[in-house]
DNA sequence: GAGATGGGTGTGGTCTGACCACTAAAAACA
DNA sequence: TGTTTTTAGTGGTCAGACCACACCCATCTC
């Protein structure tokens, strides 16, 4: 009869709840006992769904006060499933490859529409040793102002941070010259930077 | 005392149990009550742990069988946390945004990569109608060689066609020059085509 | 009156035991 | 030997019982 498990039920309608009553980052939801009753099932198959959600760091549940809505950026999911998961070369090779194409894409997208005083205020930031390569890939990437995108970009940064590749050193002398070319709009240069600060001889001319 | 949640102790027991026993795809894992009892810990905190884990897709469970080691690659978390996110339409404009840029990421891989062979095939089958724009493009994308990377694409797809957009009509034309253009090996050509494909005249030129 | 104290209540955290539904293999049967 | 039935094992679910903890608020103390 109910091929559904009750728990995955759970997760939908917790979904539609959350749609429905506008519950944002830091909202409490009901709690375990309440939603028992008021789904009709047992408090052991709501806290199926709750965990699992936990773990997916869509929710936070603290003891003696109850669940709330987190904020999903920070998703510790991702790194147990790299640390699970990555286990073949190829795969690791495509985390890079994607994470290179996504970080390019973020160029192109901040070459089109980026304001240039922004882009001067961080390279100032860079000169002044207040902002490193990640760091200002993450305001190059909030720039672009596109929020899925950014989100699939932390994830694979994630991913790429658990293959504990053997760390190229910080070139800010590359860094400059990648944000030089960015307030240039010169998009030649910039991939030229790009291409140097991440060390991809491999890529050639293509990307 | 027990700082650390049983359940996420029993996901990292699982971890090292996999990995110390080098399960794989398809193996299975011990039962409920026997983890239960091996972990000394209540089986619903064992279960806690297993639905979680399957809500990640990393194990699978039949009833009256076991439960099973999954193949990890393909991530449906993403899936779930679009669902849970996908809400204004901002984030609906960087759906779109996001699938036009990976698709021209596609265009450049097989732009470098591609064999011509496979190319002309697949425009004899489009010729032939036997291929519409959507099972070229997943063509194209396996082409690519990048499972991870083509994850990503298809659940954007998934993301894209729930937005019940206003389907442009199929343009056999537009396809057709556009593996003209990949065969030519012509980068501007390619993506004049692909933004004619898919209507964007938005893109200018940048894109 | 202001502050400290201490239950009371509600919440998540965990365990146990009990069924049910289902599967696969063993046992009984023909 | 081939079929059927039984049985043991597995996940699915529920109910109830405690525990640990956080918060509120009446009470006590100064």
């Amino acid at each position: 009869m109910t091929n559904t498990k009750v728990y995955l039920e759970i997760v939908k309608q917790l979904r539609a709840m959350i749609s429905a009553d506008d519950l944002k980052s830091g909202d409490k939801i009901p709690s375990e006992r309440e939603l028992s009753e008021r789904l009709n099932v047992g408090r052991s198959s709501v806290r199926e769904a709750l965990r699992a959600l936990e773990l997916l760091g869509l929710i936070e549940t603290r003891r003696g006060e109850g669940t709330f809505i987190r904020d999903f950026r920070g998703n510790q999911l991702v790194q147990l499933l790299g640390t699970f998961i990555l286990q073949d070369e190829k795969a690791k090779l495509d985390v890079i490859e994607t994470k290179n194409l996504i970080e390019m894409d973020f160029l192109r997208l901040v070459l089109d529409r980026a304001d240039e005083k922004e882009l001067l205020k961080l390279k100032s930031l860079v000169e002044a040793d207040q902002l490193n390569d990640d760091q200002f890939f993450n305001q190059l990437v909030e720039m672009a102002d596109n929020y899925l995108f950014s989100r699939i970009w932390l994830i694979l940064k994630d991913y790429y941070n658990s293959l504990n590749l053997s760390k190229a050193e910080y070139n800010r002398n590359s860094l400059l010259l990648l944000i030089e070319a960015l307030v240039e709009k010169d998009e030649e240069k910039t991939f030229s930077a790009y291409r140097q600060l991440r060390n991809l001889s491999i890529f050639t001319d293509k990307y």
